[in-house]
DNA sequence: ATAGTGGTTCCACCTACTGGAAGGTCAATG
DNA sequence: CATTGACCTTCCAGTAGGTGGAACCACTAT
């Protein structure tokens, strides 16, 4: 299969393909003319790094969980480490965003009940 | 003020104030042997635009943002819109991250009643 | 004189791609 | 048989927002 093709299996841009072969996590076969040729276990590959990577894995980590999942012999408890300290970091990243979202939302609502010159946005930028 | 003192006054590292430099944020005096002189001014600036940063505005609205703060003649209606884009990307990508840890959550909890050989989170990232 | 702690510039590296140029391959059409 | 269009290839550069390090200069205290 063409790298067009696979990139239709699986979602990922074709480009985003060969950056993944770049940097080693898939080693497609190559047919006569020089094209990549993709196999189903290439395909595999692709999409579980793919959903590795809408869950906010980061490249490293999924090509960790590929090699735990390709072993065969891995036990749980590698990959709920990783897992876990990635759900971590994401429920951190929720809070700072909410708390980021909480300080702009009352300077845009204070902005909005606000007709003096100087914009309560900026001036809370300036530090008030 | 040196460099040194400017960092610890806006809490910036010295590294990203001369990258602010860099890219034409700020632009201290400097004294006779060549060391950035920080004045009060350049030190408002830094600290506008770490506050900025620390709300997830990127450097190019920070920079849009100081330029209406510093122009004076500003309306609230450019900043509030630039304020409340911004606002909408961050729901976004709460949503985004919410959605993460929610299937996350769900692959480790399965992943911890779990003894059998095939862990659930490999397993779901390999497509069930 | 030397050590220690500042400062300077510049270049490379990071993550995870993305864009684009220059050129090769293939099937279908005129 | 020539050409068009849609593929494919490699390689180089750029993105955001810094960070790390090397090589070297400046200043103070001992």
């Amino acid at each position: 299969m063409n790298i067009k093709d696979a990139s239709k299996h699986t979602g990922l841009p074709s480009k985003t393909i060969r950056y993944y072969e770049d940097i080693g996590l898939v080693e497609p076969a190559r047919m006569a003319n020089g094209y990549r040729d993709f196999s189903d276990n290439d395909l595999e590959k692709l999409a579980f790094i793919g959903r590795g990577r809408a869950l906010g894995f980061s490249i490293d980590e999924c090509r960790s969980l590929l090699a735990l999942y390709e072993d065969r012999s891995h036990t749980h408890s590698e990959v709920r480490s990783i897992a876990r300290d990635h759900l971590k970091r994401i429920d951190q990243k929720i809070k700072e965003m909410q708390q980021m979202r909480a300080t702009l939302n009352d300077l845009v609502k204070r902005c909005n009940n606000d007709d003096r010159p100087d914009c309560p946005i900026l001036l809370g930028l300036a530090g008030d």
